[in-house]
DNA sequence: CATGAATGAGTGTTCATTCAT
DNA sequence: TATGAATGAACACTCATTCAT
């Protein structure tokens, strides 16, 4: 049955294309056309690959947190606790142009996922289980000492999200600002810091 | 003797409805007509208050930014250091309706310029001007003991900026998550977190 | 009844701002606006005077004919026969920027009364004016012995007339190739060539 | 294997259409959608076949020049001297609907031309090419002793020209004056008279 | 009388979608 | 399967026109 196995290599090709237009050119600019040009194929293929562009769309933003998956999986290979935590927010960061574009189309999708309900569905699931790591890594940490455990595991998960994402944002309107080594260096603060931190604002 | 119209009181509304429409619909949704038909107008009336759609979006940023900095100015009236510091990061989160809509508009022009270098250009402008509000805050902390001196002001500004960023996009997309109540906990926690906690890290 | 003249003379203003629109920057920029802004005033006040643009494009040219025929009136004054003629046909020659100005005017109507019967019609009615005089000039000379008796006035003057009119359009056409000298020139040379010619042809 | 159309004969089919709206009912008229129309598709085809409309109405003009220009090459074949001088000059007559038509679409462009510089400077390379066909052919006929030799063949050609358009223009404007037989009795008169006159007017 | 606000139709253009080949 | 032709709706924008002041 090879054709099978041409139509998802197709189809991944595809999405791929949409993922490179839509972080580097905007949404806007991610048109069928333009899509498929990017793939190498006139526009008319796309009929046979997907349902409509919005099923291109949603494609490249799960394809792009799938791969996000499968490297950051793989980086934390062996690692756990503080370590593994410290893999996994970075991974995140806008450090290379790959990671940059990721954020882009990120952020583009979060735009869009403010007045488009299904796709804010998508966004929440997907999150959530970015948020299931991050809080397991938590806890790996705080059963091995690396983190007061004064704190609740998720709260604490949410902040680091939560700062990992203000970087990231940043970083990416504001390049000049924030070169990788600062960026790294944020988050690496921000998580020595915490342990110490978090412990003494619970007493307040 | 002209029909009696206040100009630029018409420019204003129409400008706010077009934040209404871009917050709460998104970007693609804010058409010329639909921005018409929102500040009650038909679709033609634009052209007398504006030189063309971007002139509107435009505006509706700038005005955004305005309202905000008038807002924010007024409720730091009086105010000094840590206690400005905490007005201002707070006010920049949407912990109502009215704040809410700000983040999501913030978002949806975040995502734009991020290919559209005039905008982008614009948004660092107008972010450098937040900036160096909070880095004044910052020191007036420092000079009244209430921060760490150990740390540069500018890269305690941009760790509080990101952070309150970072907590704004998270409130937008998971606004289940994060109440008004928690947004606020979490930068009071990394301001109380801050004095502390940068200082043992500038020691590793 | 002072406001009667003024009302007139508003008028005329506005016909004579509208013909240097046409000319210069063609039919499709003579928009209201762009006229009312010319002379001088809002595009309301269009309102006032005319009926509609139809109105206000008819009279410009109805204003550009009464204009040439005033002038040619005064300068063929005194004279007759062929010397009339000769000042009759070289004034319609865009030989200065007013008579260029006035033939790049009748090119645009020649080009919208093409599909416009009304105007074909006002056109008509206009060149018979025109007409009648050319063929006037042209029995005199017959009479004053300055022409050949043997070709008929009417189609003397048609043949003039037409051939004027190739000029006019290849000097406002190709003005580097027709300067003022040479378009007067060609008229002298078809003037003075017309009685020898055209008496040959008549034999042949 | 994709629908089997001739992509250039359609771009032909179009560009037909475009000259037959044009030269009928005049430039306004000469809408997009009117276009399509007329070539019996929906508006949006145009976008396949052409960059704009201003490359609609370009291709329209040159698509009618080529076309004159192959008719009287072919209509020329095996003449040379005055005898292709005449069949080149009653070529560019408006003596049958077609070749009203193309005078027509003609008179619409001069029109554009005059404020339209890019269009201008098309106009004047493709009249160029009408004219040094013209003297070439004015040459020819001084040399095999048709045509005096006192009178540079450049001026001749143009004047020739000159009266062609003008009787065409005349033609146009005033239908019922300029039945086809007196429009190339005028032209045949004209070539006929001009050695005789000329020769006389080269000694005044 | 003069202004310019307001309307809404019409324009060129872009685009997602469908589909014959 | 892949092409690109064809559609028609939607878009931003321009404009003649009307009219309250």
């Amino acid at each position: 049955m090879p054709r099978i196995v041409d139509h998802d290599k197709r189809r991944e090709e595809i999405v791929a294309a949409a993922a490179r237009v839509i972080s580097r050119e905007g949404m806007d600019a991610a048109t069928v056309r333009r899509i498929a040009l990017e793939a190498g194929y006139s526009s008319g293929v796309l009929d046979h690959y997907f349902h409509d562009k919005d099923d291109i769309l949603l494609s490249a933003l799960r394809a792009s947190h799938a791969r996000i998956r499968r490297r950051v999986l793989a980086a934390m290979e062996g690692l756990s606790g503080l370590a593994a935590l410290r893999v996994l927010l970075s991974d995140n960061l806008p450090i290379d142009d790959q990671r940059r574009d990721e954020t882009r189309l990120e952020m583009q999708f979060w735009a869009r996922s403010i007045a488009d309900e299904a796709l804010a569905s998508v966004q929440r699931t997907e999150a959530d289980e970015l948020r299931r790591e991050v809080r397991r890594r938590v806890r790996e940490a705080i059963e091995a000492g690396e983190w007061p455990a004064s704190l609740p595991a998720e709260h604490a998960a949410d902040e680091l999200l939560t700062f990992v994402d203000g970087v990231s944002v940043h970083a990416v309107l504001y390049p000049a600002d924030y070169p990788p080594e600062r960026q790294q260096a944020m988050v690496d603060e921000f998580l020595a810091a915490a342990p110490a931190g978090r412990e003494l604002t619970s007493l307040s």
